[in-house]
RNA sequence: GGGGCGUUAGCUCAGCUCGGUAGAGCACCGGCCUUUUAAGCCGAGGGUCAUAGGUUCAAAUCCUAUACGCCCCA
């Protein structure tokens, strides 16, 4: 769609005349301005004091010119920089003849370069008196329409920088992404967790049920794929000796996208030994409140209409009590009844074809039933071993996984277990899931003989659990879809 | 994969039922204008109506297919 560049547009063309008088005059795509501050460092600056007028300190500021009024004689326009916005004023006999016309000629969209004082206008707007005024980078193109902004979902996915210009919301989503990324790390390295990396292209591909994508390289003419999960790779650190350890990053997994899926995706995952899987329920708990509190400010907030209690201690059922609260049809005695467990899945439309064990289909189920209507903050516990290939089976009973998952608004936030550490227990899950790959499930694990090696020279009892990021963004910023929380989303 | 909705000027949108030469606001260009803030007033220019077919004397409008997007379902 965008191979060819049409500036052949009226407008374009108008644009690069006044660029064409820029270039004769010298004045083309300067670099050599400097000693501005920040629109928000001025409006600083004149809250601390009283008399704006009879203060003649100049202030420099440089960004990206957003409106223009002009009025014969005197003029206002709107600079905007990464700070804020700042109101600057331009009276005809203030500038010569040429910085005038400059001005006069200058665009919406220019960057520009403002010198001048302070002063305050009869409405009582902060407003720069400009005293001179250079265009140091041409806008070429016309920015979308000043009051309703950019609009066009596509146009906003696809030309982000056009959205960050025009939509402050935009802006404050993406100002809120990166504020719980790093609020995240702090919390982590607080705690004393190291971040370290692992390759994001594998040999074999793990950690995860997914489908990976395949790449290849050329020197070593092999196949490679990109990660769909840095598990098997942490946790052989683990082995090499590290204590607590975090990763956050890119995972790639080649399925459908929807409003909750983008092809790649950022996940932080956190690995800590001497430690079972209710040490990160607990921890989980105590970050996303932090991370709450931190980025929102309060413990209470709302997505898509939908009240969210962050304040309260979060819910815990096991995911066949979760089952038995939801549906009438299944009761104590048919949750382990495969055959009833079956007959159904037939009334609430799932496929038990690929469904071979109780676990699984219990499992199908949860998914289908019990998750769209986790709402609020919510652990589920006591998942099937069989669906757990990675995760330590329960002292207690074999048939379950020592793991959780947690729940937020019906999306798959968090799944944390204690780590498998039994060699002989994962050479054991990586046959099966082998066995289900040959029998047509191409999302199933394959066998990593290397990880066994590992596991072989003693992993410390370890618990372990990976967090979507994107997905806790979107609850955060009260965005209905994904693409809204990564800044260049896949796009067809 | 299935269904629904959408695509008209650089941007935001009318027009489509019921077919008859393409509209507005903003932006842009020219003129006026010394405290505006969606500044104002006067004037001018700007379109492959997503694409390709079909029906028709005549299609932005009706029909079909395709592309892209959004939403829902699997």
């Amino acid at each position: 769609m965008d191979d060819k560049i049409d500036d052949s547009h009226r407008l374009i063309l108008e644009r690069r005349k006044k660029l064409e008088v820029l270039k004769k005059s010298g004045n083309f795509y300067k670099n050599n301005l400097s000693g501005n501050v920040s629109c928000k460092f001025v409006i600083n600056c004149a809250n601390k004091k009283n008399t704006i007028d009879n203060d003649k300190k100049i202030f420099i500021i440089m960004g990206r010119m957003m409106s223009k009024r002009i009025m014969g004689q005197s003029s206002f326009a709107n600079i905007k920089d990464e700070s804020g916005k700042l109101q600057f004023f331009v009276n005809k006999k203030k500038l010569s003849e040429d910085e005038f016309k400059l001005f006069k000629d200058s665009d919406i969209g220019d960057i520009v370069y403002v010198e001048g004082f302070l002063f305050k206008t009869k409405t009582g707007e902060l407003t720069i008196n400009c005293n001179r005024f250079e265009v140091i980078t041409k806008s070429l193109r016309p920015l979308p329409e000043k009051f309703h902004g950019l609009t066009d979902q596509e146009i906003k996915y696809r030309k982000r920088y056009l959205d960050l210009i025009c939509n402050e919301s935009t802006w404050e989503t993406f100002n809120d992404r990166f504020k719980i990324i790093k609020e995240i790390r702090n919390f982590f390295d607080s705690k004393d967790y190291i971040e370290v990396e692992t390759p994001m292209m594998q040999k074999i591909p793990g950690g995860a049920t997914a489908r990976p994508f395949i790449t290849h390289h050329n020197a070593l003419d092999i196949d490679l794929f990109m990660r769909i999960a840095p598990e098997l790779y942490l946790k052989r650190l683990i082995v090499g000796g590290f204590d607590k350890i975090y990763e956050i990053n890119r995972n790639f997994r080649n399925e459908g996208i929807s409003s909750k899926h983008n092809p790649e995706f950022t996940m932080i995952e956190f690995y800590q030994t001497y430690s079972t899987y209710v040490d990160m329920m607990k921890l989980t708990e105590e970050l996303l409140k932090d991370i709450v509190n931190k980025v929102k400010e309060t413990l209470v907030i709302d997505y898509q209409g939908t009240k969210l209690d962050f304040g309260k201690p979060f819910k815990k059922v096991t995911l066949k009590n979760s089952i038995l609260e939801l549906t009438k049809k299944i009761d104590l005695e048919s949750i382990d009844d495969g055959q009833k467990l079956k007959s159904f899945c037939n009334t609430i439309d799932i496929d038990t074809y690929n469904l071979k064990s109780v676990g699984e289909i219990q499992f199908a189920i949860f998914e289908k039933i019990v998750e769209p209507n986790l709402i609020e903050p919510t652990f589920i516990t006591e998942y099937p071993i069989e669906v757990s290939p990675l995760a330590r089976a329960n002292d207690e009973n074999h048939n379950i996984a020592d793991r959780f998952e947690f729940f937020i608004m019906g999306k798959e936030i968090a799944n944390g277990f204690s780590e498998l550490n039994d060699p002989e227990d994962q050479k054991k899950r990586f046959e099966k899931q082998v066995k289900l790959k040959s029998s047509g499930d191409d999302e199933a694990m394959l066998f990593d003989g290397d990880y066994i090696e590992a596991l072989e020279y003693g992993m410390p009892p370890t618990a372990g659990e990976g967090i979507g990021i994107d997905r806790l963004v979107m609850i955060l910023t009260n965005s209905p879809s994904i693409r809204d929380v990564l800044l260049f989303p896949l796009m067809r």
